[in-house]
RNA sequence: GGUGCGUUAGUUCAGCUUGGUUAGAAUACAUGCCUGUCACGCAUGGGGUCACGGGUUCAAGUCCCGUACGCACCGCCA
């Protein structure tokens, strides 16, 4: 037996107890005749102690012990003269008697503490180092523990884990697929699942009412801090359902989470907006609704008054940033500077403010009076003391461009607090997107999402107002997933695939196994996936989701531990009857 | 596919604006001193292909071009 103890778990009442601890030297600390080491594992850290006094030999050898070596020691437990109020086990510490080297250690690249020196690229590089550091350690407990309380809510709701395949057909339709050419079908490939969205509906014909998986996803897209090329969904389904059902159940879930998880209450249900409300109140369909700051229509007031820019625009919208009409020129310069990023693209930024003594100061003086400019701070209900934000131009990407602003002004102003969690339900998304480039629609969703009943006689008439039956779950400006009602009636998928523009030839060879399962006896069914990965994220309070992965990949695809992707032998490439083209 | 920023000691960075002596700091590492430290302290020491390739120049870590790599973002991500 290497150890009986943890490194975490001593404490005052342990004092005279005979321990064998195991670990890692975190840090060496000699002075003169005695030796503190402190001695890590994954439970916390407890500092050993060797005296010249008690065994000089002992003692010299533990003073040349280097970070990072795996050491096992025998001892007993003492109470310190000076405790450390700062750790869990500060009031105590072992007296060593013996000390073995289990295994020696290169200086490793970077301290492995919570604020370590390393940068990303290093770390990723010695990932497991990295996973040595306290904060990571804590990421992947919380993961762990999500993950759990996941299935125990589900299985409690009578949920049954049902695994998918990896290997399995490639489709167009949405991201690229990754691609697994086949040995034993030379020419064909298997792809990745972007999500196990089929399966889990042949799952539904099948009776399996409440399926859901932890399920590992890949899609061959660029990446970003919060995507990955694979990574995992929580992916669910359940027959005989309507939206509300369905809502019902995953709100129940994230509520589930939070409670046991981060030990936060969410008494009341959880707010819900349209699309078509979340994008004219905030721009974007997936709000941060943790501040206000909403927006506000001033087409009307502003046009007529000989500025081209507005009288050019299709809509004028502004938001109210609290207490901010002390802005210097160089703060009000800054936001138009931010809105002028290539990232935002805006041409420009109106500001008025109104400053405490009633007084009026603005970008767009020379065009409107005093008194137009405090209606508009009337309709946008800015008060003395407020700054009144403003842009014109297209409809749809002011809005996105303002929603950009809106999010930066929350992160000045401190109104994007990590520990306050705002979830929310946009409802009533659009069926179909119309793609400019290939002058067709797309599904918004996903090609088996269902029209909301009372708009399936615009199908044909008016496509682009249906609305779907699917629904997002939104926390603190973060999709954390969505799902649909999906259909279940083949009559009402042939006229999605036509409207999608499939021929009944591509639609019967790409998703035929399921139109042909839907001719025995399809229940009404829908569900809903949520990401994992940020909600692990989202909970912990972390930008990215590489730190909730243990081995991520980097910006560009690549595992940077491991040289992953990589060229393979020649004879792999004959196996698969493949050739590679020369780089040209 | 595109835009921006970056690459200098094991590590994190400064130096570049205005080209010119032996390229610095902190930290890490090694050695010594130190009997209550816990970001220990003090002293000494070792440690550099200034990412790579080309160009300008009497002279390039520094200026210019290209490439590679990293990060963030746009496109993309049903």
């Amino acid at each position: 037996m290497y150890r009986n103890r943890t490194c975490g778990e001593l404490r005052l009442s342990d004092n005279g107890a005979e321990v064998k601890l195991a670990g890692w030297v975190q840090r060496v600390r000699k002075m003169g005749g005695m030796t503190f080491v402190d001695l890590r594992d994954r439970y916390g850290l407890t500092q050993i102690v060797f005296s010249d006094d008690a065994d000089a030999e002992l003692a010299d050898r533990a003073s040349h012990l280097g970070r990072e070596f795996v050491i096992q020691v025998e001892g007993k437990v003492a109470e310190r003269q000076s405790r450390n109020p700062k750790m869990p086990t500060g009031d105590i510490e072992v007296i060593a008697s013996k000390l073995t080297v289990l295994n020696r250690s290169e200086v490793p690249p970077f301290t492995i503490e919570e604020d370590t020196d390393g940068g990303d690229d290093l770390r990723m590089k010695y990932r497991y180092m990295d996973l040595r550091r306290p904060n990571l350690r804590r990421n992947l407990e919380l993961r762990h523990r999500m993950a759990f309380e996941i299935r125990r809510y589900l299985d409690a709701n009578g949920f049954l884990e049902i695994e998918t395949p990896i290997l399995v057909k490639s489709t167009p339709e949405g991201a690229r697929d990754f691609v697994v050419p086949s040995r034993m079908n030379p020419g064909e490939f298997y792809a990745l699942p972007q999500s196990p969205q089929l399966f889990k509906q042949l799952l539904m014909v099948s009776g399996y009412d409440r399926y859901f998986q932890i399920a590992k996803c890949f899609r061959d897209e660029d990446l970003r801090a919060d995507r990955q090329p694979e990574f995992t969904q929580i992916d669910c389904e359940m027959s005989f359902v309507e939206q509300e059902d369905v809502i019902d159940m995953f709100e129940g879930l994230v509520k589930h989470i939070f409670k046991y998880v981060k030990n936060i209450d969410f008494k009341d249900p959880f707010p819900r907006m349209t699309w078509a409300d979340a994008m004219a109140k905030y721009g974007s369909d997936k709000p941060d609704i943790r501040f206000g700051m909403e927006f506000r229509e001033l087409t009307d007031l502003a046009k007529g008054h000989n500025f081209p820019v507005v009288d050019d625009a299709e809509l004028v919208v502004g938001i109210v940033a609290p207490g901010c009409a002390g802005y210097s020129r160089k703060q009000t310069d800054e936001l138009t500077e931010f809105v002028k990023r290539p990232q935002v693209g805006a041409k420009g930024l109106m500001w008025v403010k109104f400053d405490p003594e009633g007084k009026i100061k603005s970008s767009v003086g020379k065009f409107y009076t005093d008194d137009e400019l405090k209606a508009w701070g009337e309709r946008a209900g800015a008060k003395e003391g407020d700054l009144l934000l403003v842009m014109a131009g297209d409809a749809m990407k002011t809005r996105k461009q303002l929603c950009e602003l809106r999010l930066e002004m929350g992160n000045r102003l401190g109104l994007r607090d990590r520990n306050v969690f705002a979830p929310l339900w946009v409802i009533d998304f659009p069926l179909f997107e119309w793609d400019e480039e290939t002058q067709r629609y797309y599904a918004m969703h996903h090609p088996f999402t269902s029209p909301n009943p009372d708009d399936i006689p615009l199908l044909h008439s008016d496509t682009g107002k249906v609305r779907a039956t699917a629904y997002d779950i939104v926390v603190n400006g973060t999709e954390l997933g969505g799902g649909s009602i999906r259909i279940h009636d083949a009559k009402l998928q042939d006229t999605m695939f036509e409207l999608l523009g499939f021929t009944p030839e591509r639609a019967q060879e790409q998703f035929g196994f399921l139109m042909n399962a839907f001719k025995y006896g399809a229940p009404p069914h829908g569900g809903l996936a949520l990401g994992f990965d940020r909600f692990v994220s989202i909970v912990a309070g972390l930008d990215s989701i590489r730190d909730v992965i243990a081995f991520p990949k980097n910006n560009s695809g690549r595992d940077v531990m491991n040289e992953s992707p990589s060229p393979i032998d020649p004879a792999q490439l004959d196996e698969l009857k493949l050739t590679l083209k020369s780089d040209d």
